[in-house]
DNA sequence: TTGTAGGCGTTATCAG
DNA sequence: CTGATAACGCCTACAA
């Protein structure tokens, strides 16, 4: 049986309250006894029961999380940066791997909501998602990441996509190449029709004719990087560039490459996105638009809390700056036919 | 005002005790008034209170997962194996990341006690950790992964690290290597000491001398392995392959190793430890023991439900397999001075 | 400054 | 099969 506070009081010999109000710190409280219930609670090594205070005050301290995979390097700096801010603000967080499925989003949401977690953050969102929405009715506290919903401009952090995925294609369409594929992310996701959206725009700023043949649907990770990249090395005329939607879809792409005996960047150039911390360590080293991870993770806790303990329920839309990183995947387009 | 059971008892025309019973599917309940409760149920978007619940009931479903930092891949992987099983049999995971800080750990399991979470997963022990016993003593639901105490051969679950730091050492003496240098995890840390424990067998068993300037304590990051490879390049007579003790020590080591110059494996063999998804993308493809990760977590999930829910205490050490992985980070001896 | 009493939302036990 | 009641451990008016 674990000790309660009753335990301390009758040892301390006095009423339960008074142990409590020393847990809280309440002022008006003599050192005295302070001291003596403080002893008692070390003695018996007290700890108060977070589920009974919970039930009474409504409040948990603990943030839940959804997020595709904790495994993609991505959302794990994410999760740090959020984790960080929580621990230091006396939070907690429940991590949900939802692989980008409504349904398992959906289940996690309920369960979420039945443990009463004082807040949301959500990696995972799709683009018009009922239960987002929901949370907008009831006033639920959350904050997207990465993320953002149509019609919906707040309570988020994200970079531009737009415009970083018009950086990406902007420096192959410089370095000479026209036929520039692109590896896109699940295009449920905002971020991966965003990214997209940029493509296109490029496209358009210079005048290339945009081609559907050159543009398939990945899903984050590194497989879908090489099936999708597999299909561009069958086309009767194949790109000579490719920009994929995230890093780990550019290391699939690069390993069907090379495995087919091509080289990176004599053959093909390819950017990625994110500039995961081993995109320097890949070979070639990867260039790439950074976003900066860790500081979206503390960022979406921060807004979150500002929500939960100040009630502040509408936060702006926040969007970080993207940054090209140059590295060695690309080269200028060598005029000479592959 | 969430609903509550009261308010669905009202609506349904029953006794709450009633509502809690088809809540939690109690056998002797007439289907109508079942089809009713639920009904109502339905309509007002009632979710059960599991912090009230919890009260009860003493289970919260939730488990607590410490590990040094969700950032670094290996644990990514452990934590994503614990969640998928934890999910699969409705349990949450809060997960805390405590740099291997013997504080934040302690601080971190106050927490998670008083949250009552129903059991602990641990990939953060000290060799000799105070707080392990504790748990041990007072018969606390925990399951150590990938690490473990010192005289407490149960409940965790492990590779045979010894044999690992072998397999590794013993490839590149094959390989011609004499000058075999080896860079450490924190010697706090049971796995750690292992992993040098079988780097020094191994030079014993072909008979090789063994010299302490080859060997540097690093901390599992990238960062680490950079500084004391740069240590080693500094030797006077610097080694001609290094041993890392986890695939990030590894890339760093390589990162300053092709800095200054130098080509692995022409002038420098490198072998890792864990093969993270990655390590197949670094240039050149890293050489390392493969763990089973994603395993290990699924594995230490499942051995913590069964203390739970079982009652079954005392779990059995699990030593799982680990296997070389040949790759082209390292190369037979060149006998040429370099 | 401290004690008293009631309630947070469930479930478990006991009746009926 | 269903209702009544107490209890889980804590907090918080209110009273003293």
């Amino acid at each position: 049986m674990n000790t309660t506070i009753k335990d301390v009081a009758e040892l301390a010999g006095v009423h339960p309250s008074t142990v409590s109000r020393v847990i809280n710190n309440d002022s008006r409280i003599s050192e005295k006894t302070k001291e003596k219930v403080i002893l008692i609670i070390n003695k018996l090594g007290y700890t108060p029961n977070a589920i009974a205070r919970g039930l009474k005050t409504k409040r948990t301290y603990t943030l839940g999380m959804l997020i595709p995979d904790i495994t993609n390097p991505f959302f794990a700096e994410i999760a740090r940066g959020a984790e960080d801010v929580a621990n230091a603000n006396g939070f907690n967080i429940i991590l949900c791997n939802t692989d980008d499925k409504l349904k398992k989003e959906r289940i996690y949401l309920e369960i979420l909501k039945g443990k009463r977690v004082d807040g949301l953050i959500l990696g995972t969102a799709h683009i018009k998602d009922k239960s987002i929405l929901e949370l907008e009715r009831k006033k639920f506290p959350y904050i997207l990441v990465s993320r953002n919903i149509e019609g919906l401009d707040k309570n988020c952090i994200i970079v531009d996509d737009v415009e970083g995925g018009m950086m990406a294609t902007e420096y192959l369409i410089k370095l000479g190449h026209r036929r520039i594929a692109h590896i896109t992310g699940p295009l449920k996701t905002r971020s991966a029709l965003n990214r997209l959206k940029g493509y296109k725009l490029a496209f358009k700023k210079y005048e290339i004719e945009y081609r559907d043949e050159l543009v398939g649907e990945g899903d984050f990770r590194i497989k879908g990087g090489y099936q999708v990249m597999k299909r561009f090395l069958k086309l009767a005329e194949p790109p000579t560039a490719i920009f994929a939607a995230n890093d780990l879809l550019a290391l699939g792409a690069m390993q069907v490459i090379q495995k087919k005996n091509f080289r990176i960047p004599e053959d093909f150039s390819v950017v990625g996105f994110n500039d995961i911390k081993l995109a320097s360590f890949v070979y070639p080293p990867l260039t790439t638009i950074r976003q900066p991870m860790l500081e979206m993770g503390a960022l979406a806790v921060k807004m979150l809390l500002k929500i939960i303990e100040e009630g502040e329920f509408n936060q702006r839309k926040e969007v970080l700056e993207s940054k090209l990183i140059i590295r060695e995947s690309c080269k200028k387009i060598n005029k000479i036919k592959i």
